[in-house]
DNA sequence: AGACAGTAGCTGTCATGACAGCTAACGTCC
DNA sequence: GGACGTTAGCTGTCATGACAGCTACTGTCT
């Protein structure tokens, strides 16, 4: 049933997003700061990361700038790049946006055995590899 | 890995989109004209069928209606609600709607046995029972 | 040096989700 | 038969994805 992919999906960015929502936060926003908390600092990276194009990352950057929780400083020897990082706001933010994904991760996986874990993941990677697969051929 | 999902759950839409994109159509815009195609007539069912709510398939409605796929008549019993059926052009396009979703969903599990589909179905139903769990606690 | 393809970010636009808030209409209950 | 809570759709607003198109800047190739 593909029809529950996009439902799951749903569903686990609706509970992330009402956990960070008392910080004012959306989920795109917080995975954002978290991959930024973790080093990540290059836009065009972040923008693959979570699932964006550079021109959502912009906008999600602007919205995390705008509340003061990321800064977008020039880099150093490349003029057209910009150097993404958490503002001391943002980083006061990051213990409870850390535990926001943990968490619901961890009731997604609720009652399923480490084996079945295990073979959930692999089975969407499979899936993953064959929406991926023919893809790629007409590039 | 929580995050595969929301990824998976992007490149289905992506799929399903790039087929339907000759025929004018997003992929929530054929999802809606198959379940009106399959006799959903309640604007209000049709949002809870695509995931998302009567405002978002007001605009949905309003989309397909102006290229003239689908049309909105009023209830014959009851004056708030609506009808909703597919026009002659509406049902020109079905015999290429259906094969989209299908087709996708085909590549989806390619390559995975009978069982290895049933099994991930099973998975992620459990995954779904299991963030619908608590939430409904606070209700 | 100068041409040029490729890269990084940005802006404009369209289609969605999600939420809040509204009006009209229904049904029920007293 | 009128008050009331509920339901159906709709409009306003914000945050995203996805795509097209732009500018500035890089690195390379000649």
């Amino acid at each position: 049933m593909p029809s529950l992919i996009p439902q799951l999906a749903r569903e686990l960015r609706a509970q992330v997003e009402a956990s960070l929502a008392p910080l004012g936060l959306t989920a795109q926003q917080g995975a954002v700061l978290m991959r930024v908390a973790l080093g990540e600092n290059a836009p065009h990276q972040l923008a693959v990361l979570v699932g964006t194009d550079t021109a959502g990352m912009t906008r999600l950057l602007d919205r995390l700038a705008a509340k003061g929780l990321v800064r977008r400083s020039p880099h150093p020897s490349d003029r057209r790049a910009q150097i993404v990082d958490v503002t001391d706001a943002g980083k006061e933010l990051l213990p409870r946006v850390f535990p926001a994904f943990g968490q619901v991760g961890e009731r997604l996986m609720a009652g399923l055995s480490a084996d079945d874990q295990k073979l959930a993941t692999q089975l969407l990677r499979r899936m993953l590899t064959n929406l991926h697969r023919d893809e790629g051929s007409d590039a």
